[in-house]
RNA sequence: GCGAAAGUGGCGGAAUUGGCAGACGCACCAGACUUAGGAUCUGGCGGGUAAAACCGUGGGGGUUCGAGUCCCCCCUUUCGCACCA
């Protein structure tokens, strides 16, 4: 039962109290199911906020981070949190991020960590690298209005891309994840069948036989095309500029529209604009020469960052077309029952993939799919192209331009060039006293103690990797370290995580649907292949819970509508705020904070407490005395009934779909049932072993949600064991059975009386006290009885003329 | 634009399979206890009516003896994706 570990920002809010409400209430009714339960928690304690809260109180990162995290390990301590502490996992502390390091030497053996020049994310504000998943909608995914700028830098890419085609095939197994989270994944990866097209420019432009390579989805669309779109910041297009001017300065027009367009988050509205090369490049497949194009709504980062333009049958190439008054050629018609449907020119442009195809040339009358295989397949026989997959999901950089994170254990020497360290090296420790600033560049790189080493390979004079890892390498793995937590000579041992692996149970917020729970993935793909650990995946079974809403928008320091746990757990105690958190709404949707609704609980749990404190007494009662059924008083028998519904209703709850608001409803309603009971009670119609049954079950049932009063209930109802060893009660079906119904009577369909009936009635029982009913007779007087639906157990309904 | 989820009293939310809509809690009203009540206990509480009738689950249609629940169309909100070739 795992869940997502905090960042240690200093303090808890309401979000982490409700997440390690529902783990917490979850972890402890497993172990009162009998089930050997691993709960544990850790920091997820490197990053950027260190940094800035450097700066900000000039105290060190990891000085402010350690005692943030002592301050929050006291706030879940106080509120009850059961976390096996034996095995906390501290990100930032050597004995954790030394297997980073080793993690990427491994990678780095494996081909899989490689070092690349490229245009990166850039935050101004972070003053660092972002991996793409980082930036949201052209903006940091911490600064939200801070746009996000392209920077060209050397950077650590880790291949996930090549784990592509697993990660997306395995969202299959995971049937115990949310379809939102899978979806969302699957649109990140972005797998996309095509086929790679190479377009001659031999003899038009530059050195003969030079050629663009197009990707398309659509190939059996090519006769229809009627120009090549290139990216602008293509090489061929960088090329051709280079020779001429004029073009040049229309280009770099394009590429500035495509870079604020993306800045701006709304690349997807660009205006499209291009610009005419003035070459032709060729159609493989009918040999036309067709104009190419620059034009800014094509992407370099995607495909090949050249396209084939078939205006017809394509939305965006028709709208391009019209506007520059390029020819539109129809090369798809339906495919129709109707013959007449099928000899008619559709409405353009016509995308739909079920048409066949006219006007090309030997493939004419295929249909498309039939069109895409024969046509790739012929690209490749002949040499000019295809058949391809791409994906949207890139490779991932890691390199950070921070102080706080994980030194990447390289070394950059004069004359072997990039060399990895030894394992025995490891850890590369983070050295402290670093002079933190965000004037941009990595501040370690300031550190000539840190800077300087020798070469692992020739001994000589070489400088360190100065950059650190992204922090989600950290959280990519940290939970199989829970495992293991103390292991000194591997990140853990294998057969302990096949004991425990993959978790049964991963909570936490959906943000993290994509950067985290991906590259979790990705990383438990890679330990397999390297036969660390055995499973393929690492969660099984995910569970996302809702925000925390106050006054209709999320909590947030911003808006000031932050409610603090400290001060609810002040003035409520634990037990009443983490029941609240649960009682609010279901744990899978938003939950709206309101101040008076945590005063209801607290009141609920001091009437709870009142009734224990009146019947002390009954501790003493001999539990055998059990009295029948048949011979308790109706208050008694009615209570013992409440009892064994609330058991069932509750246990439920926990092992079906976790409503534990209405768990806790049924625990009310038992309790008001007792208050009912109250005089019965006082008077002496309720036996004291049925009252002191009451009380023990109360406390199983609320042990898992309000554990602090659950044993100080336990205790009072005259137990002394561990309540977490006790069994979770079962119910009985005969003591939960009702004795008698009430029947529903409609008339028509409309409610018209209510009748009692014995529970066990036989269907023309309920039928005729259904028509005996005065209210009914009243509503059916001088009516022709057309049928009579009796559903037993549930109502009857008289259809009358 | 595409995809998903949601829409129920004054509020948070119940109604697990088509079967008494509004459980439970909050707020509010009344009463009891009390010097006092922001404590506690009891009762009331969708709209409407003197009481009924009747009307009520975003709107409009439909299926059914019966629809919050199933089907069709539409509206609103939230989230995700968005020239992905």
């Amino acid at each position: 039962m795992l869940e997502m570990l905090p960042y240690p920002s200093g303090a808890l809010h309401m979000g982490h109290v409700r997440n390690y409400s529902i783990g917490d209430a979850l972890a402890r009714y497993m172990w009162m199911n009998g089930y050997n339960v691993l709960h544990p928690m850790g920091w997820d304690s490197f990053g950027l906020p260190a940094e800035n809260a450097a700066i900000k109180n000039n105290t060190p990162p990891k000085e402010w981070t350690l005692s943030n995290i002592a301050a929050m390990k006291v706030q879940m301590k106080r509120l009850g949190f059961a976390y096996d502490w034996s095995r906390e996992v501290t990100t930032c502390l050597p004995d954790y991020y030394r297997w980073n390091q080793w993690f990427f030497l491994k990678l780095y053996q494996s081909g899989l960590a490689y070092r690349k020049n490229s245009k990166v994310n850039w935050c101004p504000k972070c003053a660092t690298v972002l991996a793409n998943e980082q930036v949201v909608g052209g903006m940091c995914w911490r600064h939200e209005d801070t746009p996000v700028e392209q920077r060209e830098l050397e950077q650590w890419f880790l291949r996930i891309t090549k784990y592509a085609d697993e990660l997306l095939r395995d969202l299959e197994k995971l049937q115990g994840w949310p379809e939102k989270v899978r979806i969302m994944q699957q649109n990140w990866i972005g797998r996309s069948e095509g086929t790679l097209v190479d377009f001659d420019l031999g003899g038009t432009v530059g050195p003969a036989g030079s050629t663009i390579t197009v990707f398309t989805t659509r190939v059996d669309t090519i006769y229809g095309a009627t120009s090549v779109q290139l990216a602008p910041e293509h090489p061929i297009v960088t090329d051709l500029i280079a020779r001429n001017a004029e073009l040049r300065a229309q280009v770099e027009q394009l590429i500035a529209e495509q870079r604020r367009a993306k800045e701006a988050g709304d690349i997807g509205n660009i205006e499209k604009h291009g610009v005419f090369t003035g070459r032709y490049a060729k159609n493989p497949y009918n040999g036309e020469a067709v104009p190419v194009w620059v034009a800014n709504y094509i992407l370099m980062d995607y495909g090949t960052g050249a396209i084939m333009s078939v205006p017809a049958h394509d939305e965006r190439d028709y709208e391009f077309a019209q506007k520059y008054k390029l020819e539109i050629r129809l090369v798809i018609l339906p495919a129709s029952t109707d013959p007449e449907e099928t000899m008619t020119a559709p409405p353009l442009p016509f995308t739909p993939t079920d048409g066949i195809l006219v006007n090309s040339g030997e493939f004419s009358g295929l249909g498309c799919e039939e069109a895409i295989a024969r046509m790739s397949a012929m690209a490749e026989e002949k040499n000019f192209g295809k058949a391809t997959v791409t994906f949207r999901i890139k490779d991932w950089g890691i390199s950070r331009q921070r102080y706080w994170g994980t030194p990447i254990p390289m070394v950059y020497c004069e004359k072997d060039g990039v060399v990895p360290l030894a394992e025995k090296d490891l850890p590369v420790l983070l050295p402290d006293n670093v002079p933190i600033t965000l004037a941009g560049g990595s501040p370690l790189a300031s550190v000539p103690s840190f800077l300087n080493t020798t070469c692992p390979k020739c001994g000589g004079p070489a400088r360190r990797e100065t950059d650190t890892m992204d922090t989600f390498v950290d959280s990519s793995w940290y939970f199989y370290r829970y495992a293991d937590a103390h292991n000194s000579g591997a990140p853990f041992d294998t057969a302990t995580i096949a004991y425990w692996f993959p978790i049964d149970q991963y909570i936490g917020g959906v943000e993290h649907a994509i950067l985290h729970l991906i590259y979790s993935r990705f990383w438990t793909k890679f330990m397999r292949d390297m036969g660390l650990v055995k499973n393929d995946e690492p969660v099984t079974r995910l569970f996302t819970q809702g925000m925390v809403i106050k006054d209709g928008a999320k909590m947030s320091k911003n808006l000031g509508n932050v409610v603090s746990p400290d001060d609810m757990v002040a003035r409520y105690g634990a037990d009443a705020t983490r029941l609240y958190s649960l009682f609010a709404a279901p744990p899978d949707r938003d939950l709206d904070w309101q101040e008076s609704g945590i005063e209801g609980i607290q009141r609920f749990l001091g009437r709870l407490y009142r009734f224990y404190l009146r019947n002390r007494q009954v501790r003493n009662s001999p539990q055998a005395d059990n009295v029948p059924p048949t011979e308790l008083s109706s208050e008694a028998r009615s209570l013992q009934r409440k009892l064994h519904q609330t058991i069932k209703r509750v246990s439920h709850d926990f092992q079906g779909r976790w409503h534990f608001n209405t768990c806790i409803a049924a625990i009310m309603e038992l309790v008001n049932e007792i208050y009912s009971a109250e005089e019965a009670i006082a008077g002496g119609r309720v036996p004291p072993s049925l009252i002191l049954d009451v009380q023990r079950n109360i406390a199983l049932l609320l042990a898992p949600m309000a554990p602090y009063l659950a044993h100080e209930l336990w205790e009072m109802a005259g137990e002394t064991g561990n309540l977490l060893k006790a069994s979770w009660p079962k119910h009985d079906p005969a003591l939960a059975a009702e004795d008698e119904i009430e029947i529903p009577v409609q008339v028509n369909g409309k409610l018209r009386g209510l009748v009692v009936v014995p529970a066990a009635a036989s269907e023309d029982e309920i039928k005729q006290a259904g028509l005996a009913d005065e209210k009914v007779k009243a509503a059916i007087a001088a009516k022709q009885i057309v049928k009579v639906i009796v559903v037993p157990k549930k109502l009857v309904n008289i259809v009358v003329r």
